[in-house]
DNA sequence: GCCACTTTGTGCCTGCGTTCACAAATGGCT
DNA sequence: AGCCATTTGTGAACGCAGGCACAAAGTGGC
């Protein structure tokens, strides 16, 4: 029996939308009362009524899922699976409950069904060819990584300014030039970029890749994009990671000020 | 007075909810909202009553501040601030009230003072100093990264498993051997660890970290870690990032699925 | 010194997300 | 067949966070 229960961990990055039309904003959750008709037998139709939050949970379910499937288990609980998820099981059941009802009472859910349809929900029955733009230390990284290819997410161009850089295979892919960017990712129906550039040009990139028709930014360099309204952006700042780690250190730190010590960086009277 | 409360980990607390509640008044929300209560003049102490969500903004804030005094700027106004922050300006001004009435009515703030409060507020007049885990592809480009250290979190100790790698200097600092971790934290008073290792090994070099002592964890392994209470982690995952992103593009897909295109991945018809 | 203008700080309302608790469904056991 | 243990699915409550709008507070012009 494990007493450990749920740990926090929100999630890591943040949406930024364009603030240029505040009247036409509606943010992506659908301003309508929705009302979220049961006679939705479409499943792609109800995944807009799914809230943001819960789409997040449902990709570390389906990783979980996929390591217990792995591990040949064919049934899961939702006690089990939101252990395993680090969620409370009420909130777990619901965030399932958005994509229908897929469970048996009593035993629990399949794990094959449910990994099936977090799949559709999410969409990753289809692939999303990745572009990696700035192939520097964290590029490189990204372009070695064999997690993403396994898991419907194919590297399928690099790009760089580096001259030194052009031509040459980083994870078995020559890197091209970043003037090449509209062109590369039309022709390649490239669907996610990846912006890894020094901060100072990643609104640059980021207007390149949007004329190259991507629909959605995973963005590592420390600024706020701005991009038209259908274009998704997402951020990875790992320094806004670490000071919020920081504030937490410095809240503890404080409230215990009284001698008992539980980690470094705490003088010991 | 500690006054732990806010926190999720709803240890056993069972609270059956009687509809009587006789409890406590706290359950109408019409009342006196209990926050930013007896939280004296402190600045310390008004910390514990910042919201999560505020925290995390507060760094975005803190870099846009510093760049605009980098450019001379000396007084910002929330409208200016807001804008580059990519947030609502109410929401920056609320954000902002949390520390403090450190503006000018009719002015806007003083960028250097700003700086200053949120600087303390996160913690930032200390040192945090950061151990990586892992030094590969990603722990690489993490111990070369110089934006860390510019910031307040310089990186003292690298750990792996790997033979060949024990005592190369990887950006400037020589690897040590994952065995060493608690004592070499300790040593060093690290007080965050990034864990940078495969799946895997990441829960073992976890548990490393915290009998160091470190206090946060920044976890990029896809794995939940299972930590003692006093413990802060924080996961970043670029898998559920891009899936997250695949769940617009399904989302986005499914609703214009009507010839119109914006992007590529979609059929034209 | 007064007035008009600017901008902050915040009370209030709305809506979302989380949690609780329980009825309904289901399988296994006797 | 009937009952019990188990587990799902969800209605309802609760609390946090976001956003509007306005009073308070200050600046600068005249
Ligand atoms: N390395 C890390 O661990 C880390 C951590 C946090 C954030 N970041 C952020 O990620 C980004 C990349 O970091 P890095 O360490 O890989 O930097 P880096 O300097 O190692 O690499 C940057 C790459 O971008 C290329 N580049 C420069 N200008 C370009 C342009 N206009 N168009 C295309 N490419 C261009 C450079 O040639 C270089 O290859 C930075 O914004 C950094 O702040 C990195
Ligand atoms: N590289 C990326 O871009 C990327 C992207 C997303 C997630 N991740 C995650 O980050 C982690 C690291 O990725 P990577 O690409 O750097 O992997 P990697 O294989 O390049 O590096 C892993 C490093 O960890 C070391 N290691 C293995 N077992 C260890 C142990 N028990 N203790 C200490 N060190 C050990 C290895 O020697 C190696 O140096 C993985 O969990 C991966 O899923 C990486």
């Amino acid at each position: 029996m494990v007493a450990q229960r749920g740990r926090r961990n929100g999630a890591a990055a943040k949406r930024t939308r364009t603030p240029a039309a505040p009247d036409a904003d509606n943010a992506p959750t659908a301003e309508m009362p929705a009302v979220a008709e049961a006679a939705g037998a479409d499943p792609e139709a109800r995944a807009k009524s799914i809230p943001e939050a819960a789409v997040a949970r449902l990709a570390v379910y389906l990783r979980v899922l996929s390591g217990m499937a792995d591990q040949g288990s064919t049934t899961v609980s939702s006690e089990e699976l939101s252990n395993a998820a680090g969620v409370n099981s009420a909130k777990l059941r619901k965030d399932l409950s958005y994509l229908g009802s897929y469970g048996t009472r009593g035993v629990g859910y399949d794990v094959a069904v449910l990994i099936g349809h977090i799949e559709r929900t999410l969409g990753l029955t289809r692939q999303h060819k990745v572009a990696v733009v700035g192939i520097g230390n964290l590029g490189h990284a990204l372009a070695n990584y064999g997690g993403f290819p396994g898991r419907g997410f194919p590297v399928e161009a690099l790009f760089d300014i580096d001259p030194d850089l052009i031509g040459v295979p980083v994870g078995g892919l020559p890197v091209s030039h970043i003037e090449d960017i509209p062109a590369v990712c039309t022709e390649r129906q490239i669907s996610i970029g990846v912006v890894a550039t020094p901060p100072t040009a990643a609104q640059s990139v980021c207007d390149r890749l949007v004329a190259g028709g991507v629909q959605c930014i995973l963005n590592f360099a420390p600024v706020v994009l701005q991009v038209p309204e259908h274009v998704e952006v997402r951020k990875v700042d790992l320094a806004v990671e670490l000071q919020i780690l920081s504030f937490h250190v410095a809240r503890r730190a404080d409230s215990e000020m009284n001698g008992s010590v539980t980690g470094n960086g705490v003088v010991v009277p």
